[in-house]
DNA sequence: AAGGGAGCCTGGCGGC
DNA sequence: TGCCGCCAGGCTCCCT
C-alpha cells in the first residue's frame, strides 16, 4: 500500500481521533511483525497522552508525553482503522469488514479522547510492518532516519540538490530514486510516474541528467518539479488505493485512477501526440512502466 | 563500492 | 471448481 502519500492520508486521518488521547492500553496479538515489538511495549506507552502525530518518509510516527514516540512502519499491507464508540453498535458493512480481517488484526490502541472512547487498530496480512519505540529527542540519530533524503513536499528538493546526488552515478534513473536517501518517501508507483511525466527513461543513468561541471540539465529541472507535483497531487487525492483500503474510514484513496502509466502496460501513452504504449519491464526486481517513446 | 537478487509473509488473480 | 504459479505499494542483508 504505502508510499508517502498514503502514509500522509493516513496520518491526516487520525490526527483528530489521536491526537490529544490518552492511551489507555495497549493490546498486541502476537510478539512480532516484522520485527518483535520493543520489550514492555503496551506497558511503555500506556498511560500516556498523544501529543501529536506526525510522518517522515513512509513513517508515522505517533509522539507521546515523556519523550517518546512510537515509529510505525505499515510495510506493504498494513492499515490502522477507527472504531468508536460501542463495538457491538458498528454498521453491518463495517462489521463485516472487520470480521473478515480480524485474523490480521495485530495490535489495538484504546484510546479516551475529550471523554469518548476510541479504538484505533493496526492491520498487516503480510506483516512487513513494524512498530519500534524511540525517544523524541534522539529521533534523528534512528538508522533509518539517520541518512534519508530531502522529503518531496513543499520545495525542500532541488534539482541542484539531485544533481550532487546523480553525479558519476551510472545506477539507472528508476532505482536511483527507490533509494530512500536520495528523496524520502517515493516507491514505485511515484518514481514512474515522476519519470513519466518528466520524459525520462527510467533505465537512463542517473549521471546522464548531469552536466559536466556537476549542474541539472533541464530535464532534471524537470524531473525535481514532476517529482514535487505528484506527490503533492496524490496527497490531494488521498493516496492510491490498489487492492487495500488505505483511509482509517475504510474509503478509498483515488489517485490510481490518474496513473499515467503505472500498472497500464499495454495502453496508449497518454502523453499529448505521443503514439507511443505503455511498457512494463523489471528494474532490480521490480516492475517498471514507462513509454518507450517520450521517455529519452 | 555500487548494484543486483533473495528473503521476509499472505492473499488475490489469471491460466490451465 | 481447484490447484499452481506469479505478482504485489518496502526494506535489509548478502553477494559479486
Amino acid at each position: 500500500m504505502p508510499e508517502l502519500p498514503e502514509v500522509e492520508t493516513v496520518r491526516r486521518g487520525l490526527a483528530p481521533f489521536m491526537e490529544g488521547a490518552l492511551i489507555h492500553e495497549v493490546k498486541l496479538a502476537r510478539g512480532d511483525l516484522r520485527f518483535p515489538f520493543p520489550p514492555d511495549f503496551a506497558r511503555t506507552v500506556a498511560g500516556r497522552q498523544i501529543v501529536a502525530l506526525s510522518r517522515r518518509a513512509k513513517y508515522l510516527l505517533v509522539n507521546l508525553e515523556g519523550d517518546l514516540t512510537i515509529i510505525s512502519h505499515l510495510g506493504m499491507s498494513g492499515s490502522f482503522r477507527i472504531d468508536e464508540g460501542d463495538a457491538d453498535s458498528t454498521p453491518g458493512e463495517f462489521h463485516h469488514r472487520r470480521s473478515k480481517d480480524a485474523a490480521h488484526d495485530h495490535v489495538t490502541f484504546l484510546l479516551e479522547r475529550a471523554s469518548r472512547p476510541v479504538r484505533v487498530i493496526y492491520n498487516d496480512p503480510r506483516r512487513f510492518g513494524f512498530m519500534l519505540l524511540s525517544k523524541t529527542s534522539e529521533l534523528d540519530s534512528f538508522p533509518a532516519f539517520a541518512a534519508l533524503g530531502p522529503e518531496p513536499t513543499g520545495n525542500l528538493l532541488s534539482a541542484a540538490y539531485l544533481a550532487e546526488r546523480f553525479r558519476g552515478r551510472k545506477q539507472p534513473l528508476k532505482s536511483a530514486l527507490l533509494d530512500q536517501r536520495t528523496v524520502a518517501g517515493l516507491g514505485n508507483i511515484y518514481v514512474c510516474e515522476a519519470l513519466h511525466r518528466a520524459r525520462l527513461a527510467p533505465t537512463r543513468a542517473a549521471a546522464s541528467v548531469v552536466t559536466p561541471t556537476g549542474r541539472p540539465t533541464r530535464a532534471l529541472d524537470s524531473l525535481a518539479h514532476d517529482i514535487r507535483v505528484v506527490i503533492a497531487e496524490a496527497i490531494e487525492a488521498g493516496g492510491s488505493s490498489l487492492r487495500d483500503h488505505i483511509r482509517t474510514d475504510g474509503s478509498l484513496g483515488y489517485f490510481q485512477h490518474r496513473f499515467r502509466v503505472y500498472d497500464r502496460e499495454g495502453e496508449p501513452c497518454p502523453t499529448e501526440g505521443c503514439r507511443g504504449i505503455v511498457k512494463r519491464i523489471v528494474q532490480s526486481g521490480r516492475s517498471t512502466f514507462f513509454c518507450p517513446v517520450c521517455q529519452k
